[in-house]
DNA sequence: CTCTATATTGATCAAATGGTCAACAAGCAC
DNA sequence: GTGCTTGTTGACCATTTGATCAATATAGAG
């Protein structure tokens, strides 16, 4: 009866590709391995034959989804884009739009946050996560900030950085719940004119 | 073999303090009737006497969490504390510190939140409560610049408004999950320095 | 071709869960 | 006391879920 055969790598890839559906559609509470087993045309004994348990299946979806989240990608320096301002407005505007643009990830991804607080692997990863991103932005804008030196005190890289990753992250919580009423673009004025002073 | 007996108001009171301390504890994917019960010290079979069934007590759960959330309180403005800008780094100083300092109900409100994307009900009301907290700090904000006319430009307090709590929601997800490696004192300073050039 | 390792299925199990309900007790009106 | 409303309990049910496992088919080594 077994149907056809895969390598360990494709199924495992099929299955968490899978998983993430369900997640996302789902959420984790939603999230069994009977599910996940549908969601990819397979038993749900090969789901547990390839990955032991559904801890470890939650656990390696947690991976998949940091891997498959795309690096923070700087503006083009020599590009339309002319001053270290510009760009800097113009990368806060990508992260927002991209979380808000991703719900499901982005919510997925808070679903882990608060299983964080139980689960001590997981609490490690997401705040390795988080970790991560600050000193991708930090670097980012050190890089924006020397591109044209007269801006910024290049020593102000790692506190803009600080709080434009705070106000990234408020910004998708609202904006994922309440797309409507919260309109990252009005807020990302006021960021504009708030940085303003900061320059020249 | 009935127990003792109570008025339906304290009792729902009851349960639903034992529900928040069940899903504060196990999160709301292991909140279970039982589970409230036992921690109630309560049959089960009385807990879906009170509340009908599971999905109202989780959505009476959030309105008790959102009940039981202390209202924004504005720094006195004839206190020891003199500009508006002192103040404003006080108040956010104190929201900070308050979800950081309430782990638990921070949690257990973003858990609602990413229970919202896949329950309407849920979305609106955990949606409302974001604007509801918008709004309130705005007013706070228009206060406190209002009370120093000369420090920031009143139409300037709806825009503050926002991005502080954006920032003040993003600090909270970073230092509930990360509190070692993530200082929101740090932040605070940066925040300082990045509004000081707007007054005067 | 034979044999072995391995991927796959589905039956099966035990535990947990949401929900229903009959029995029962406490308070109260009369 | 009698009766009635209402709070309370625990047995019971159907469903779901994670997990185990025997049976089986496929691929590859020899």
């Amino acid at each position: 009866m077994p149907g056809e055969r895969a390598s360990e790598d494709v199924r495992r890839e099929q299955i968490l590709g899978a998983a993430f559906e369900v997640a996302a559609r789902e959420g984790l509470g939603g999230l069994t391995i009977r599910a996940v087993a549908g969601e990819a045309g397979l038993s749900h004994g090969l789901v547990l034959f390839h990955f032991g348990s559904k801890e470890r299946l939650v656990h390696a979806l947690l991976g998949w989804l940091i891997e498959n989240t795309p690096p923070l990608r700087a503006p083009d320096p020599v590009g339309a884009v002319a001053g270290a301002l510009d760009r800097l407005h113009l990368l806060l505007d990508r992260e927002v739009a991209r979380y808000a643009g991703e719900p499901r990830r982005t919510r997925l991804f808070y679903e882990y946050w608060a299983l964080g607080g139980r689960d001590e692997a997981i609490r490690v990863r997401v705040g390795a996560e988080l970790e991560r991103y600050r000193a991708e932005f930090r670097d980012v804008a050190l890089g924006l900030l020397q591109a044209e030196p007269g801006a910024f005190a290049p020593e102000t890289a790692e506190r803009i950085a600080a709080v434009a990753v705070s106000w990234i992250h408020g910004c998708a919580v609202q904006a994922v719940i309440d797309p409507v009423r919260f309109q990252p673009e009005e807020s990302l004025a006021s960021v504009r004119e708030i940085i303003a002073p900061l320059a020249g």
